[in-house]
DNA sequence: TACTCATATATGTAAAATACATCTATTTAG
DNA sequence: CTAAATAGATGTATTTTACATATATGAGTA
């Protein structure tokens, strides 16, 4: 399974304190919207002022996400230019996106603690 | 300096989708509250639901700190028990805890936008 | 034809951050 | 005397992130 879940005690490390792999959920939403291939998801993840995942751990993540069973791929060499591998999300990938949306709730408002605290 | 601060270039490192070292800013501002020694800052922070900092980490942390110039420390012997080493904010200290109100803002945002975008 | 550029995926490894284990020492309580 | 709480610290493994580089296809062009 994911790194965020302990195969053992099938607990979530995920801490409110942060944001590790936020590149992951991101990238579930995404596919969630449309499925599609690495390269594009990366370059739409980079726009609206977000920075440009790294390519080399990205599609390092999207493999291990297979593994996980989070996301499926197929190759498309329909279409012109490299082969493309074609990712789609899967049920489980879905599931994993709202544990996703919850926790990322919980850092928000970790840091929305912080920031009245603040000032 | 501190991590966040490239030394060479000046620029800050800090991106918006994640809080790594999320610990320094909760740190600063407790000791903006009130001056005090490690392990009293480690409980508080503990407090209100937010998970107790790593105590090993914790101590490099304000070491590394104090090497940077952001905390100043002096030991406290007149107390009962072992000895403290009680740390102050410098005024340097002040401007980095502003620095990451600014990041934390920001990366509250990047969780906004994915929160809306999720639903 | 050969060369370059955009597209597309991938590996290798260094650096940074975090987690976990352990150690020392002082005082208080029983 | 012993155990527990207080206080600070080191050592190292693991995880995450950053940076560099490799491979391959096809389109445009000189």
């Amino acid at each position: 399974m994911c790194d965020h879940i302990n195969s053992e005690s099938g607990e979530c490390h995920c801490k409110v304190e942060r944001v590790p792999n936020f590149a992951q959920p991101r990238l579930l939403l995404e596919l969630a919207k449309k499925t599609s291939h690495g390269y594009e998801l990366i370059e739409r993840l980079g726009q609206e002022g977000s920075p440009t995942p790294d390519p080399g751990n990205f599609y390092r993540m999207l493999r291990s996400l297979e593994e996980d069973g989070l996301v499926c791929s197929t190759w498309d060499t329909q279409n012109s230019g490299p082969a493309r591998r074609v990712y789609e999300l899967t049920d489980q990938g879905m599931e994993f996106l709202h544990a996703w949306a919850a926790t990322i709730h919980q850092t928000k408002q970790s840091l929305d603690r912080f920031l009245s605290d603040y000032e």
